[in-house]
RNA sequence: GGGCGCGUAGCUCAGGGGUAGAGCGUCGCCCUUACAAGGCGAAUGUCGGCGGUUCGAAACCGUCCGCGCCCACCA
């Protein structure tokens, strides 16, 4: 450090390199992190918990941008708390994603020309188990090269035995509570997994379909009915009228002619027909319909299934053996040839569910599955957020929450698959059920047999609030770490996940919300707002980015996108910006330490500073108290452009700038300025690390020797202002950057060497004729002397010897713009001003404003036109 | 069919009653000893259209147009 710090040419500086190369520090400053178990959370601690949870991801594969986001804005908030000294718990883990991950090691076995039945339940089981372990390795590999500091020695997976009895204890706890029972119902059937669906895992979408009308009946007893699925036809127990239709009142209570088949089916009423759709007659197949299904469970229909599994029909005759699709088409022609088909087939777009994991078409089928009952569940979920014990955020989002709660049906928790929590459950020889649990065993003997479905993925991961700290046993780390403090995930999880976790956890926590906020953010989309998936070919590994511009470059790009709830676009070219905002942070503070900063004892009395070093302090600590607001309402793309604009603009072009020649002239004004921007750096360098931790950790560590920026203190806003220093530094601000334009428009080179008159009016600017001078290469004028061009600006005049090189028709066209510019300013501030009603109504702040606005346009317009005058003649 | 949201610089997005902002991109000049992954300067918008409220509207209200998302049992 001390060696370091004496340097005084870059040359000769080892420990930093011109550039930053993050692929070369990443990793190993992780490992060290965990080593030193920074990220350890520790249940005895007497200090304040932090708690957040993980969204589990899914051991499909590998991370996502989508993860990497979601991960840094998690990152981002505990390290902050761990800086805020909080006890955090980042809890790490993943979930096994029943259906999800059983298709994706179904798939790999199909490249071996392989099913599951192949090779059986068990063998299938522990194929599953060994996708797991691979895809969990990446994942955690992936976490490790993003940076994300969870506590790994509580790394928690959904299957694992600990969360396996959490599953069982509650699955036991709801049957006892009568939350949890078992009904032959519609549900969704996914005729290609196989499996039972819940009604949020059905994606619905507008296809095309063909509308026909059928007659039903025979003679004067007919009636037409459309249909979009004639397979269905088959199954029909039922023809259903409005009981105010005055065409069909004639023929309710009759029976009719069922077309193909040797059934007459009866013409009901009921209310749930709309008589302005279509004809107002609606042919009823309760066992492959939930509406008619309910029809029927009113009317006592019988519930006729005409497909298997595999959405093939079963009924005999013609039609049987073939699957749905050829099974519309000749039945179709069937009642064609018959003469059934009134009204051509005609186009028709409608609503079609689809299986969210395989896109299948849903057939609804009527099945015995297991349910949850969730009108009390979803009533204290939807109290809790209502009362504001549990806040969403943004706000707007509340809404959907309450929409989705408040409507809920129960909830069809058990699938047909082979990998998952198996149903606790077991029946008797005469199909009885016996309850279960993971402290009951089944009663020894013959014939008991244990439910071979297993439980929606969500069922497990609904409880990893506190499934993950032990529950069901009460330990310490649930006594600590529950409720967690904030939930970070995506809205499209809001129902799945998080609404399902605020009814397990007020149910398993007597009533205590798993969390006390939840933070709800976007999806991660290309550069063009496009959605990103692999088919579309505009999928981006994180690895690679990361690879190719670090980790942080990837962290401060996804932070600064992350308006609340908002997706999040994002290209390669914004992380190259990233990267070089990280490059810069880097050579500012090697800067730094050839200038011999100082962050060792008190900062340096008011009165010794110089403007500038209170102008920056006075910025500094506002930003402080910005990025700490920010944080508080999850604006991370707020707190990364303020952090940014700050560090880049302010910091280095402003005042490392205006320090130079501070610097370079050495002595006790050096040494203040030394102190401060090592001050400056120490803190910004902490207000990065949540965001940016890798580079930050070792530029903090070089710039103050201590140990880790991890554990470093979160800065606090000293208070100390100084409205003063800053209006003076803008002063000069504005003086260098009109000199800056005039010389640019006049052609010359920017290291070209201009002698120049300072004419600084007043005290304010004298003290900064140096770093002027220095800024804008203003020689100190020569004998020869012979003004060409006088730059008035607030209180400054600057006169160049421009040795006749000016250009005086450009400079007076400029002027004269400039200067009509103002005119126009003065006079529309007059006008207001002038303005009885304005007056009479503006707040007070407003009037001032004007009125400084036109006090700048009279200053502007005296500068312009004394520019104007003092131009020599063309 | 309901509900929510969005249309602001070439692209992606902030802002939100008191003179239009950022990043990236573009143009010009510069390797000025922290940094060319850089510096300095510049250009760029009838803030979707039309009405209304107001002293003042990109912002609030109404309406229309164009997008997106969520929910829903239209055969």
């Amino acid at each position: 450090m001390t060696e370091n710090t004496q340097q005084q040419h870059p040359a000769t500086t080892p420990e930093l390199p011109t550039q930053y190369a993050p692929a070369e520090v990443e990793g190993p400053l992780y490992e060290r992190w965990v080593e030193r178990g920074y990220f350890d959370a520790d249940a005895k601690s007497d200090k304040e918990p932090f708690t957040v949870v993980i969204p589990p991801p899914n051991v499909t594969g590998s991370l996502h941008l989508g993860h990497a986001f979601e991960h840094t804005l998690i990152d981002a908030l505990t390290r902050r708390k761990r800086m805020q000294g909080y006890e955090t718990l980042w809890q790490p883990g993943m979930d096994h994603a029943g259906i999800a991950t059983q298709n994706v090691v179904e798939r790999e076995l199909a490249k071996e020309g392989k099913s599951r039945h192949d090779l059986g339940r068990e063998a299938f089981v522990e194929r599953v188990w060994q996708w797991k372990g691979e895809s969990g390795g990446q994942i955690s590999g992936q976490m490790r090269r993003l940076g994300d500091g969870v506590a790994w020695s509580r790394e928690r997976f959904t299957m694992d035995e600990g969360l396996s009895q959490a599953v069982q204890t509650i699955f036991k706890k709801l049957y006892d509570d009568e939350l949890i029972y078992r009904a032959e119902r519609i549900i969704n059937w996914c005729p290609r997994c196989l499996t039972a669906i819940s009604d949020i895992e059905v994606e619905y979408q507008d296809d095309d379909g063909e509308l026909v009308s059928i007659r039903y009946g025979e003679g004067d007893e007919t009636l037409v009915v459309a249909t979009t699925r004639a397979e269905t036809m088959l199954g029909d127990t039922a023809v259903a009228v409005h009981p105010e239709d005055e065409r069909y009142k004639h023929l309710v209570g009759k029976l009719i002619k069922l077309p193909l088949t040797d059934r007459s089916i009866p013409v009901v009423a009921d209310a749930h027909v709309d008589p302005e759709f279509g004809t107002g007659a609606v042919k009823v197949t309760p066992a492959h319909d939930p509406n008619d299904f309910e029809i029927g469970q009113r009317h006592d229909l019988p519930n006729i299934a005409v497909m298997d599994e595999h959405a093939v029909i079963t009924v005999p005759g013609p039609f049987q053996g073939l699957d749905r699709l050829e099974a519309r088409s000749t039945i179709v022609a069937a009642l064609r040839a018959e003469g059934r088909i009134v009204a051509e087939k005609r186009p028709y777009t409608h609503s079609v569910g689809h299986c969210s994991r395989c896109k299948t078409t849903i057939e609804p089928r009527l099945s015995m599955q297991w349910w949850v009952k969730v009108g009390p569940l979803a009533k204290a979920a939807g109290d809790a957020v209502r009362d504001g014990r549990v806040k969403i955020h943004p706000q707007e989002m509340e809404k959907r929450y309450f929409d989705w709660v408040d409507n809920l049906h129960d909830w069809c928790i058990s699938r047909q698959l082979w990998w998952g929590h198996r149903i606790p459950v077991w029946y008797g020889p005469n199909g009885e059920v016996v309850c279960v649990g993971p402290d009951e065993e089944p009663p020894a003997g013959e014939g008991w047999t244990q439910d071979t479905d297993v439980l929606d993925t969500w069922f497990s991961s609904g409880l990893w609030p506190f499934s993950t700290l032990g529950w069901p046993e009460r330990t310490e780390s649930l006594a600590k770490f529950y409720p967690n403090s904030v939930l970070v995930t995506g809205y499209d999880i809001l129902f799945f996940w998080v609404a399902r976790m605020m009814m397990f956890g007020l149910y398993a926590m007597d009533g205590t919300p798993p969390f006390h906020t939840i933070a709800l953010h976007g999806m991660v989309r290309d550069q063009f707002g496009k959605k990103m998936s692999k088919s579309f070919g505009n999928a981006v590994n994180p690895l690679d980015w990361m690879d190719k511009y670090g980790s942080d470059a990837l962290r401060f790009t996804l932070a600064r996108g992350a308006n609340p709830g908002v997706d999040v676009p994002i290209g390669e070219d914004w992380v190259q910006g990233s990267r070089n905002f990280a490059n810069k942070i880097w050579n500012a503070t090697r800067f730094a330490l050839m200038n011999g900063a100082t962050v060792e004892g008190p900062l340096p009395e008011a009165a010794e500073m110089s403007a500038t070093d209170r102008w920056i302090l006075s910025r500094l600590n506002t930003v402080v108290a910005e990025v700490d607001a920010y944080y508080e309402d999850f604006q991370f793309a707020k707190l990364s452009d303020a952090l940014f604009h700050f560090a880049w603009d302010e910091v280095f072009d402003w005042y490392v700038e205006l320090s130079k020649t501070t610097f370079q002239a050495g002595g006790p004004a050096a040494e203040v300025s030394k102190r401060v921007l090592g001050e400056v750096l120490d803190v910004t360098l902490r207000l990065l690390h949540p965001v940016v931790p890798f580079v930050t950790e070792t530029l903090w560590t070089t710039l103050t020797g201590g140990e880790s920026v991890v554990v470093a203190e979160w800065p606090a806003d000293s208070g100390f202002r100084d409205a003063g220093a800053e209006k003076e530094i803008a002063s000069v601000q504005d003086l260098v950057t009109e000199v800056r334009r005039f010389r640019a428009d006049q052609g010359l080179q920017p290291g070209q060497k201009v002698p120049a008159r300072l004419t600084l009016d007043g005290t304010p600017f004298a003290p900064h004729e140096a770093a002027v001078r220095q800024l804008l290469r203003l020689q100190p004028e020569g004998e020869s002397f012979a003004a060409t061009a006088t730059l008035p600006v607030a209180g400054a005049t600057v006169a160049l010897d421009l040795s006749g090189t000016i250009d005086v028709a450009a400079e007076r066209k400029r002027l004269a713009k400039d200067l009509a510019a103002a005119q126009k300013e003065r006079q529309q501030a007059e006008a207001k001003l002038g303005n009885e009603a304005f007056l009479a109504k503006a707040p007070d702040h407003v009037v001032d404003k004007i009125r400084g606005r036109l006090a700048k346009a009279e200053e502007d317009i005296a500068r312009l036109q004394a520019q104007l005058d003092n131009l020599p003649a063309a």
